[in-house]
DNA sequence: CCTTCAAATGTTAGCGCTAACAGTACCGCG
DNA sequence: CGCGGTACTGTTAGCGCTAACATTTGAAGG
């Protein structure tokens, strides 16, 4: 007996617990994945072996058997966005509940190459599909030039992804939060905008231009931030000393938090003198000053119904193209009543 | 030859690769892999061939093959808290350097039985090593009982975690921060802390509570929040309503939000009647009305010693346990001049 | 009582890779 | 000229699992 407490021994494969319940390895396997016919008293044995030596099934070597893998992976932009990160949560826990793994694989700046390295950084640890959370048009790009060996959908992705895609409706939201604005009796609204090269940005602003148009309204011109607060505090700045309007759409939360933060030092009252609406709903944004009317998007549904588009497309289906899930318009102080 | 366009013939492997370069599938491991002597010109027929079969080792089989996996696990919460998401991409972006991979599972409460289960499902997927972002009491708990046959680090885990931690100085941040209020002049420094059941909280706690009493300052009851800009908001009605405090350090930002929504509803001045500080530097800290008083944690800083150091352990060595990195004050406007 | 077939179990052959050892060629040196 | 190396390459045997087929068992049907 040995004197250190190593205690190393291999972990138990098949073959250990075969030989403590008495029956063949395949058995065994045939117990523990419940495939084929094994008689209850064998199965009651094998179980109480695989029990009494905590046999874990060697996932690589099933993997290496069958082909196929029960991990998926994430293409993930690396960023505390709070959108993103709400799916790749919401991914991850779905995955788990049906007892898939999922390994990630961050893109630290939306170019095309580094989505092309990310899907081929998942490729290679052998996942059973991917995931890409691409709220980018490079994204899409990349995508199209990704041999379609593996089964792929996108989160958020424009019609130029080719694989089936899933995501909020952006435009919807955005025409909704807009005719809030109108319905208020502006009699036009401004848009904050996101960066043109995310999809996202297109999609609310196309929004936020035909709802102004299909009340004949006047289209200002959008300015553009890219998602920081800082840049929302510099459209704000730039709203102050340029315009004096009346309603602002900000085409996310932190963005409109600047764009409060600008009106605030400019001694402009909000929603005295100006309404102001945001996207996203963050945790913040009712406790802003003022608490922020904004877009809810729920990133749990989108995450459950992505991964089992995944499945679907792993199992060989063909679902659609795109799926679309309707957001929420929360209306708070920041567009309430003067 | 099929009609279809299936050209679905499986990857290549190693064989494959060896046929065309006329040499052996081991010969062709070897330079893949860089180990054991080859002639130049082998070599350069061997990639050749690689490149052109676009050759992909199978890391399903290397994992069986050597017994060890070149992907490691992340136990993560399930939260969009700044502080959690940012060391998960810390990680993975350190892990990505050095051609790991990263799976998460994420824990959706932090209770006692679900970090083991996470870990357990790791385990299960036969990771090479595993950190866990274990800001919770009940993370070092769990870690306790989990057997020691997969290296394992913590990330923010307390004395308690019986593997190696690695953790932004919160103690000494709080410290500083109370510091810094007290020398503004104020007789005292209230505070909103966390959870009770999160070491950061307790840290935090301290941190602050230790600054007062070599100050010989007196030191009121702290109040306590979720980290939930809702529950400082509560936390700063509670303040308004009971007391008159002229300085408070909030152990979040989300809450110091939430605090100074409060107190601008009370019609009270930040920083005129009352100083604010916070914890973390979220990006919207500096946007915040007033900009933010905070501490700065770098957590890419804190990923990669993380994956370092659990690199380190997955190599055998056996590095101290405890590792600190020290944060950052910020000093802004709302511990600002009256 | 023997056939017939399904249920239950076992046997064999890889999946693609690496570890370990076994050559083979060629060099320098006694 | 032959010995011991060193540089290079090849052969074999698994890693732990599943797919596919082979075999045994048992109970029903004739």
């Amino acid at each position: 007996m040995p004197i250190d407490g190593s205690s190393a021994k291999r972990q138990p494969g098949l073959a250990e617990v075969a030989a403590m319940a008495g029956v063949s390895h395949m058995t065994v396997s045939r117990v523990v994945n419940d495939t084929g016919p094994v008689r209850a008293e064998t199965r009651a044995r094998v179980l109480a072996a695989v029990e009494q030596l905590g046999y874990r099934p060697n996932s690589a070597a099933r993997t290496l058997a069958t082909g196929r893998s029960s991990v998926l992976g994430v293409v993930a932009l690396e960023s505390n966005l709070y959108g993103p990160a709400s799916t790749l949560y919401g991914i991850e826990h779905a995955a788990r509940e049906e007892g898939y793994g999922v390994t990630i694989s961050s893109v630290s700046r939306p170019r095309r190459s580094s989505f092309a390295e990310a899907v081929d950084n998942l490729r290679r640890q052998a996942v059973g599909g991917i995931v890409v959370i691409a709220p980018h048009v490079a994204a899409g790009e990349a995508l199209r030039q990704v041999p379609a060996d593996v089964p792929m959908v996108a989160v958020g992705g424009g019609e130029s992804v080719p694989v089936p895609v899933i995501s909020v409706d952006q435009y919807d939201g955005a025409r909704r939060v807009t005719e809030h604005l109108l319905s208020l009796g502006h009699e036009t609204v401004w848009h904050v905008a996101g960066p043109e090269d995310w999809l996202e940005s297109l999609e609310r602003e196309r929004g936020w231009r035909e709802a102004l148009e299909r009340r004949g309204a006047p289209v200002p011109p959008p300015l553009r931030g890219d998602w920081s607060p800082r840049s929302g505090y510099d459209a704000g700045r730039r709203l102050v000393a340029e315009t004096r309007p009346d309603a602002v759409f900000v085409a996310n939360d932190q963005m409109a938090l600047g764009v409060l933060r600008a009106f605030a030092e400019a001694g402009i009252a909000v929603p005295g003198q100006v309404r102001v609406a945001g996207f996203d709903d963050v945790p913040e944004a009712a406790y802003f000053s003022p608490p922020l009317t904004t877009v809810r998007q729920d990133f749990i549904e989108v995450g459950r119904r992505t991964f089992r588009l995944l499945v679907e497309r792993m199992e060989g289906g063909d679902p659609g193209i795109r799926h679309l899930v309707a957001p929420d318009l929360i209306v708070r102080d920041s567009t309430g009543p003067r």
